[in-house]
DNA sequence: ATTACATTTCGTTGTTTTGCTAAATATAGA
DNA sequence: TCTATATTTAGCAAAACAACGAAATGTAAT
């Protein structure tokens, strides 16, 4: 019962959700990307990651000083793509998911590495 | 997306994942009923229902001084269901679902409203 | 009416979670 | 090496949550 527990308290905070749905549009993202995004101090991004990590529900690459967050193989699978399709169908025209799917078009136009190099503001976007 | 949250918040609670699923085996229990079953105290269980309720994950019927409480019709439709079934499916052979549906089918055997009416310690059982 | 029982609501307590800042760790580049 | 940047860890305060007992509500039976 743990494991699913894990999962579903993973899935029960708004900002971890709103980073789901993200990871799911994105292929990968780090985590001053989910930072700015979210608009929360980098600690509490890395801690909200971490506890989807726990979950099993997002796996991480490394790369230079980032690291790359992307939905976990697990997640991408049965069953519990299902429970994914349920989010993303059950929130894809709720406010904040728009808004996030508007900032994400923003990053998506220069990619996430070199959207991370670049100082703020950001040039390009 | 606050549906959706109500729904992952509900159910990130162990003792409320075991009463979902011991509502998914048994057509309906009343509150006395989850109550013994998880030995906690009824307002407990009270308000562990409640939260389900507003979810719009169960639905009830009163019968007497009995409140019945069963999965909604939500629950059992696409998309929450496979929800469910991914929740049923992922802790079949958890010890605490196993060790409820032990209890389930004792109370099977008299029916809910039997059950209920009489005294602990429960005759027939 | 009074009693008994099922359930809910209220108020309190202890625990968990969320957020922050500050400090630690790690990597890249000057 | 020194500095800058990305991320994590640690420690703390505030908010949210889960549990309880006591009291309130509603219903059935005596």
């Amino acid at each position: 019962m743990n494991t699913v527990l894990s999962v579903t308290k993973a899935l029960s905070d708004g900002n971890r959700l709103r980073t789901v749905i993200a990871l799911r549009e994105m292929t990968e993202l780090c985590v001053c990307q989910v930072t700015e995004m979210l608009g929360l101090a980098p600690a509490t991004i890395s801690r909200h990651i971490s506890v989807l990590q726990n979950a099993g529900l997002v796996e991480s690459r490394k790369n230079g000083r980032w690291i790359f967050y992307r939905l976990s193989d697990k997640a991408k699978r049965e069953p519990l793509v299902t429970v994914m399709d349920w989010l993303a169908e059950s929130m894809d025209r709720s406010i904040e998911i728009r808004a996030d799917r508007k900032y994400l078009r923003k990053i998506a136009r220069c990619g996430a590495a070199q959207y991370c190099a670049a100082r703020s503001p950001v040039k390009g976007i």
